[in-house]
DNA sequence: CATGTCTCCATTTTT
DNA sequence: TGGAGACATG
C-alpha cells in the first residue's frame, strides 16, 4: 500500500485518496493520468472502500482498458473479480448479452462493424431502390450514427423537409433490418443498452445500487450518448470520477463533445476539480511552446504545465524547399540521431494527414532507414479473415445476410449474381432472410445452391464439439478457403494470417479460461466469466468485431510514421513534426465553422507535447499534391510559438546539404512571418502572362504578403489563386486589376 | 466470372 | 499522383 502512493505528487495524491465523492480530474499531456486512474482503484480496493464488483471504469480503447488492467494486476496480488473494466462498447456489449431478453435482442446477436454495417446499408439502399447518387451510403451511414449517437431514433425524426424525411425512413428501414438479421451496430450497442436502463427501472437500481465507483478515462472524447450512458449507472451514493483533456480533445469531428466536462462539474463534481500540471515527460522549451500555442483557444478549462527538468534543447524548425527536401531533412536528422546514440524505435514522425506518409517512406527506405507505418490494415479487416469470419459467423447465426453474401460464393461455386437476385426478391418479399430462402428453395434454381447450403448444415454439425480453433481450422479446409489460398499467386501472406486466425482463437481461449477479469468484450454473463453462454464461437465473434486487432507489435528499431491523431497518447524522444503549412495542419478543410481552428489548434498541442527532448518542426514551401504542386507557407501555428524557444533554418533554392553544420542556425525567421525568399523554378504553370507565376512571392496592398499557388486563363481573364496566411486565406485575385506586386 | 479500363476523388478515426 | 469503385469486355 506505501508503494501504491509512493512517488506520488500532492495533486495526484489527492485524487487517489479523494473522500467517496465525484470529482472531475483535468489531467494534461503527459501529467501522469493513466497512473492516477489505477491508482485510484487499487487504493479503493485496498483500503476495503469498495469492492472490485462496486467498480466500473470506462475507457474508449481497448488498448486503454488493457493497459490498465495490466497496470492494476501490478497493484494488486490476485486480480481482483469481478471488476467492470472496459470500454463503453465492450460493457455495453456485456450489458446486453446479460439482458438480452429486456432488450429484444436474441440470445447471440452478432455486431456489425462499420464496414459490415456499410454494405448492410448499400444492400437495403437497394433493396428499398433508392437513388444513389442522392442518397449515399456513406451519408445514409453517418447521419444514422449521427442520430443514435444523440440518443434518437427514427420515429423522433423531426419530418419537416423531405430529405429528413427519406433518411428517416432509412433508418427505420436500417433498424427493421438489423432486426431481422439479428445483427447489432457499435452505436446500436449503446444506444440499445441506454434503452434497457431506461425502460427498466428495476434494472437500473440494480446497477446504481451496485457500482458505487464509476471511474472514466479521456472524458473529453464522449459523445452526447456516452455522458447520458453513464450516468445511467450512477446511483445516489455513487462516486464518479471523470478524467480528461479539454486541451486534448480532437474527436469532435466524430461526435466528441468536449462540453460534457462542463456538464460534468455542474452534474456531479461541482467545486471538486484537480488540476494535473507537473509534466514527467518533455523537457521545459517544449512545455513553453505548447503552453503558448494553446493559451491562443478561448473557453479552456485553463491549465499550465510546467516541469522540475530543465529547459532542454531549443526546438527547431527547418524551411524546407519542398517535400522531398523535408523529407531528406528528416532521414539525415534521425539517421544522425542514431549515429549519437538514439535508438529509431525513440523517434516519431507525425504528419496531419496520410497521403503525407509517401515521400517519407520513400525517402527513409532509400536511406536504408528502418520505419513503421502506423494506422494501416488491420488484422480483422483483412479479406481473408473478414471471409473466414463470415463463415464462423453464419454457422451461429445463418440469418445474418451480410456474412452470406459474403461468402456463398466464395471461393466460387457457381453462383452467380442471377441466383441471388433470385432469392434476394423473394426474401424481399417473405421478409426473411436470404438464408431461409436458400435452403427452401436449395433442390430448386441450380445445384451450387444447394452445395452452400449443404455445407453449411454440415459444418455446423461437424463442428458442434469442436474446440474454437478446431473448428476454424475445419471450416478453412471444407469450405475450399484454404485451397484458393494455396492456389493463389500471392496468397502466402492470406494463408499465414489464416492460421495466425486459429491462434487468435486459441490465445482468446486462454485468456477467457483463466481470468475472471478478461475485458468486458469477452465474457457473456454477467457473474461468471467465460462461456456460460455455451458458444464460446459467439464470444469469439464478438470480441473480433469489438477489437479488431492490433497489427503485430514488432519491437524492432523502427522510426515511427504516424498522423497526429495516432500519435495520441503516446510519447517519443524526438518528434518530427512535418507539414506545418497554411492549409495542410491547420488543415484547410477543417478551418470551416469558428471552432475549427481550435481543434487544429488543440492538434497541434498533442503533436508538441508527445515530444520528450527533441521536437523538430519543419514545413515545405513546395509540396507534391494530388499530383500538382503546390505552394504553401508556414503554418499559422509557427507563429504563436515563441520564436525564443526556436532555431531555424532554411534551405536556399533546392539544395539541402546534409553535412555536420546543420545543426547551427543560418537565418533567424521567427516562424509564420511571410518572408520566404525562395522561388522555385519547379511546376511553374505556363498558363497566365509571363510575369506571374507559381510559386512567386507577391505583397497585395489589402492582404499584405502571400504566395501564387495556381495561375489561370490568359490576357483580362488572367487570375491568380493566392496564399495570404492565416489572417486573409486564400483568394483568386483578378490580375488585371488586383493592384498585385512581386516582391 | 475474371480482368482490364475509366472516372472521380481526394482530413483526422475508435468501436 | 494513385486508389477505389463503376463499368465494359474477353
Amino acid at each position: 500500500m506505501h508503494n501504491l502512493l509512493d512517488g506520488l505528487n500532492p495533486r495526484q495524491h489527492a485524487a487517489v485518496t479523494l473522500p467517496h465523492t465525484s470529482a472531475l480530474i483535468l489531467a494534461g499531456a503527459g501529467c501522469g493520468k493513466t497512473r492516477v486512474l489505477t491508482a485510484r482503484i487499487a487504493w479503493l480496493l485496498k483500503n476495503g472502500k469498495a469492492s472490485s464488483s462496486q467498480i466500473f471504469a470506462v475507457t474508449f480503447t481497448n488498448k486503454a482498458a488493457k493497459e490498465m488492467l495490466t497496470r492494476l494486476s501490478a497493484l494488486l496480488p490476485g486480480m481482483p473479480h469481478a471488476i467492470w473494466v472496459g470500454t463503453f462498447h465492450g460493457l455495453a456489449n456485456r450489458l446486453l448479452r446479460s439482458h438480452h431478453q429486456e432488450a429484444g435482442l436474441p440470445r447471440l446477436f452478432q455486431i456489425l462493424d462499420s464496414a459490415d454495417q456499410l454494405s448492410a446499408i448499400k444492400r437495403l439502399l437497394k433493396s428499398l431502390n433508392a437513388d444513389t447518387d442522392r442518397f449515399d451510403a456513406k451519408k445514409v451511414q453517418l447521419f444514422i450514427n449521427q442520430q443514435k449517437e444523440q440518443g434518437l431514433r427514427a420515429h423522433h425524426m423531426a419530418a419537416d423537409d423531405p430529405w429528413t424525411r427519406k433518411m428517416a425512413e432509412f433508418y427505420a428501414a436500417y433498424d427493421a433490418q438489423c432486426a431481422r438479421e439479428n445483427v447489432v451496430d457499435f452505436a446500436e450497442l449503446l444506444l440499445r443498452s441506454h434503452e434497457l436502463l431506461q425502460h427498466h427501472p428495476a434494472l437500473r437500481e440494480h446497477y446504481q445500487q451496485r457500482f458505487r465507483h464509476i471511474l472514466i478515462d479521456e472524458f473529453q472524447d464522449t459523445n452526447r450518448l456516452q455522458y447520458r450512458w453513464l450516468k445511467q449507472f450512477a446511483g445516489s451514493d455513487t462516486a464518479l470520477m471523470a478524467v480528461g483533456d479539454d486541451d486534448q480533445s480532437i474527436y469532435a469531428f466524430r461526435g466528441a463533445h468536449s462540453g460534457n466536462m462542463h456538464e460534468f462539474q455542474r452534474d456531479y463534481a461541482g467545486d471538486n476539480l484537480i488540476r494535473l500540471e507537473q509534466n514527467y515527460r518533455s523537457q521545459g522549451n517544449i512545455l513553453d511552446a505548447a503552453n503558448a500555442l494553446i493559451s491562443q483557444n478561448s473557453g479552456r478549462m485553463g491549465k499550465n504545465l510546467w516541469t522540475d527538468a530543465g529547459a532542454g534543447e531549443p526546438l527547431y524548425l527547418y524551411a524546407a524547399d519542398n517535400d522531398q527536401d523535408e523529407a531528406r531533412f528528416i532521414a539525415d536528422k534521425a539517421a544522425h540521431l542514431q549515429q549519437q546514440g538514439h535508438l529509431f524505435g525513440e523517434m516519431a514522425i507525425l504528419y496531419r494527414s496520410n497521403a503525407q506518409s509517401r515521400i517519407l517512406e520513400h525517402t527513409l527506405f532509400s536511406a536504408g532507414i528502418p520505419y513503421r507505418v502506423y494506422g494501416g490494415l488491420r488484422f480483422f479487416d483483412r479479406q481473408e479473415i473478414r471471409h473466414a469470419m463470415a463463415y464462423l459467423r453464419l454457422l451461429v447465426n445463418p440469418d445474418d445476410d451480410n456474412a452470406f453474401l459474403r461468402v456463398v460464393n466464395f471461393p466460387t461455386r457457381g453462383i452467380g449474381a442471377r441466383t441471388l437476385e433470385l432469392i434476394d426478391a423473394e426474401a424481399q418479399a417473405n421478409g426473411s432472410s436470404l438464408w431461409q430462402v436458400a435452403r427452401r428453395a436449395a433442390g430448386k434454381p441450380g445445384k451450387g445452391m444447394a452445395g452452400f447450403v449443404q455445407l453449411i448444415e454440415q459444418l455446423q454439425t461437424e463442428t458442434e464439439l469442436m474446440s474454437l480453433p478446431d473448428t476454424i481450422a475445419h471450416i478453412l479446409n471444407a469450405s475450399g478457403l484454404a485451397a484458393h489460398y494455396q492456389q493463389e499467386k500471392e496468397g502466402q501472406d492470406r494463408l499465414d494470417n489464416l492460421q495466425e486466425l486459429i491462434n487468435a482463437a486459441s490465445v482468446f481461449l486462454q485468456d477467457n479460461a483463466e481470468s475472471a477479469v478478461a475485458p468486458a468484450s469477452g465474457s457473456v454473463s454477467e457473474s461468471a466469466s467465460g462461456s456460460a453462454s455455451g458458444s464460446a464461437l459467439a464470444d469469439f465473434l464478438a470480441h473480433a468485431a469489438l477489437e479488431a486487432g492490433h497489427q503485430n507489435e514488432q519491437t524492432n528499431d523502427a522510426v515511427q510514421l504516424m498522423t497526429v491523431h495516432a500519435a495520441k497518447g503516446l510519447e517519443f524522444r524526438t518528434v518530427f513534426l512535418s507539414g506545418l503549412e497554411e492549409g495542410l495542419f491547420p488543415n484547410e478543410q477543417a478551418l470551416s465553422g469558428s471552432k475549427g481552428i481550435e481543434e487544429e489548434r488543440r492538434l497541434m498541442y498533442v503533436a508538441i507535447t508527445r515530444a520528450r527532448e527533441h521536437l523538430f518542426l519543419s514545413y515545405a514551401h513546395t509540396r507534391l499534391l494530388h499530383g500538382q504542386t503546390r505552394y504553401g507557407i508556414p503554418s499559422r501555428f509557427l507563429s504563436e510559438i515563441p520564436a525564443s524557444l526556436m532555431q531555424s533554418e532554411k534551405t536556399k533554392n533546392n539544395i539541402y546539404q546534409s553535412t555536420k553544420n546543420e545543426f547551427s542556425p543560418k537565418i533567424s525567421t521567427s516562424g509564420g512571418s511571410l518572408s520566404g525568399t525562395s522561388r522555385p523554378d519547379t511546376g511553374a504553370f505556363n498558363t497566365a502572362s509571363a510575369n506571374w507565376r507559381s510559386g512567386m512571392n507577391v505583397r497585395h496592398p489589402k492582404f499584405g504578403l502571400g504566395v501564387i499557388m495556381q495561375l489561370e486563363g490568359r490576357g483580362d481573364d488572367a487570375r491568380a489563386q493566392v496564399n495570404f496566411g492565416a489572417v486573409h486565406g486564400v483568394k483568386w485575385l483578378a490580375l488585371a486589376y488586383a493592384r498585385l506586386e512581386p516582391v
